[in-house]
DNA sequence: ATGAAAGCGCTAACAC
DNA sequence: GTGTTAGCGCTTTCAT
């Protein structure tokens, strides 16, 4: 293994002054830096990272909380790891993959043994216990996603209120007087996942307040479920025109549920799909939506941490403004 | 922060001792472990995992390379990356996440720096420039996948010309005489991701020695892709009744294409699924599949992984036999 | 602008 | 069965 003492010693300079040239952290000569460098190049010299990490309590390491539930969406969940991973690599940190299963004391295990700088954690629920464990910790962390109610902690998040609302006045604005929302999982609500309820009340509200009507159903992610959701709307209202699905893993089942029932899209109903772009134009027909913006979540999520761990101190909690991008599925009511 | 110096004082014996109670790796006496023990939990002390890794050459983490790309399924990347992250806890270890975006010098930076004991790399392809820098680093590392050709490193996958040989063996059992593959996208063929290349030999194999008439084509990810993939296959041969479909992302796109096709299935075209089963099951209808365990996969890299750590040397390679689950989507031929 | 040296917290000989 | 101690490779004062 290549040290930092035999790049020293090639370059003819302390070990000390290798590691300054690493850093920055003091002004070098240009003909030492040039030194330096080359036999760092030459050498295939590479920082031992647990020994910078005992030496400067900084493991420039990210540890991401994941959930491992399929009543998620998988995908989703899936893009959120590959925007933080991108992201934090810009900010020449590393990721550490954390599971949810491990509860608080994965929290703690994480940064007990300091193995992670800071803490991204996703899918919090309303009274989780991870939350006051992150409090404790004192660690930089910032949440994907936010808590039922405020916490001191920094979270991220599409705002789901304003992306609920806009889907439902864009119906309203083509004309529809009565929508209905396939919504998440049972479970996502029983758990309190916020993003679940914050969406139905921009749903919801809007809907009142345009005078439209309006029903919402939790939505499994069966083909059986989505028939039964939708079973259950069309009987609230047989003459539902809008649908808002904020459930993409039944996007599918949705549409050709539609079909059997031999409505149109856009003839005879709108949809309007809350996901990521990626995911609304392999439709047979490309679906108008609100789109999550998974990227600009977790990069902004990196972001945050990254500045706590530069010092910044207040919590801020950030919810990003929703997008609705038009598409064919969607359209004026007749 | 409290040190394992603190705990030695805390339990009135050596740092020593306490390292020695926490690894085992010498004999302790009853009480004084007790001691510790208790000493350990009252104080919350957490070993540092960079002095650990310092002093012992161990970090306990295992580097998983994953494609970010979008051409390959998603939800089955993230199905391993979950199934890993759980093995490696199970065995003690944590997961850093790398992209394969970063190439061969992101194994180099994560080899070089010591940040993890062992490399598991997702996504291989024929010519891969990783595995070169992979044989070069001398390190444990294990393959979820295969390369073209023996490399001297280990690796675990299904055995996708078995599973193709299945899949089609299913169909010519049910009388079928002629079958397409709806494959994984273009590219993935081009850049010589060996999955799709060994599937498709077992597929053709299979029927050519069942004496059944075969068509292979790649398939995009979109609506569209899967339209025209069944366009040119109904084209090369109109009386196709059985279906392949290596290309989890297009299931719903082709079921729904066959329905504007007028085809019932199974009843005038059956259709075998290649895709881990929670995906099989949530259809209108329960498709018969070959499924791909990823959860095994996932957990059997790991375990070589562990045991190349604890110093077995001698590389494997471990194809899983494949499983198929006969459910409504396929039906004997008319 | 550079060097010397004292740790960071732990493991693993080496003693007894 | 337990204690002592020399590092592991780096960062960061403190000197000059």
């Amino acid at each position: 293994m290549v040290t930092i003492i035999d790049v020293a010693r090639a370059a003819g300079v302390s070990p000390s002054t290798v590691s300054y040239v690493l850093s920055g952290k003091r002004s070098i000569s240009a003909e030492t830096r040039r030194q330096v460098e080359q036999s760092i190049r030459r050498l295939g010299y590479h920082p031992n990272a647990g020994a910078r990490a005992l030496a400067s309590s900084k493991t420039n390491v990210l540890a991401l909380v994941i959930p491992l539930r399929t009543d998620l969406n998988v995908p989703v969940v899936m893009e959120f790891v590959a925007a933080v991973t991108t992201e934090a690599r810009r900010h020449d940190h590393d990721v550490l993959l954390v599971t949810k299963d491990e509860g608080p004391g994965g929290l703690k295990r994480v940064a007990g043994s300091a193995i992670a700088d800071a803490l991204i954690v996703m899918d919090v629920e309303s009274a989780d216990p991870r939350v006051p464990m992150l409090l404790a910790l004192d660690r930089p962390a910032v949440l994907i996603g936010v808590p039922g109610h405020a916490t001191g902690l920094s979270c991220v998040d599409l705002d789901f209120a304003a992306a609920g609302a806009a889907a439902v006045r864009h119906l309203a604005d083509q004309g529809h007087r009565s929508v209905g929302l396939v919504g998440p999982s049972p479970a996502v609500y029983e758990r309190g996942t916020s993003f679940a309820d914050r969406f139905r009340r921009g749903f919801t509200e809007t809907a009142d307040a345009h005078g439209v009507r309006h029903w919402a159903r939790p939505c499994g992610h069966s083909y059986e479920a989505a028939q039964a959701c939708l079973a259950e709307l069309f009987e609230a209202d047989p003459g539902l025109t809008g649908l808002v699905v904020q459930n993409e893993a039944v996007l599918g089942p949705v549409l050709s549920d539609l079909r059997h029932r031999g409505k149109r899209v856009p003839e005879d109903v709108s949809v309007v799909a809350i996901c990521p772009d990626s995911m609304a134009e392999n439709h047979a027909l490309p679906l108008t939506t609100v789109s999550i913006p998974t990227d600009e979540i977790g990069a902004l999520a990196v972001e945050m941490t990254i500045r706590q761990l530069a010092g910044e101190t207040t919590p801020e909690t950030r919810l990003l403004s929703p997008r609705l991008t038009p598409r064919a599925s969607t359209a004026a009511a007749r």
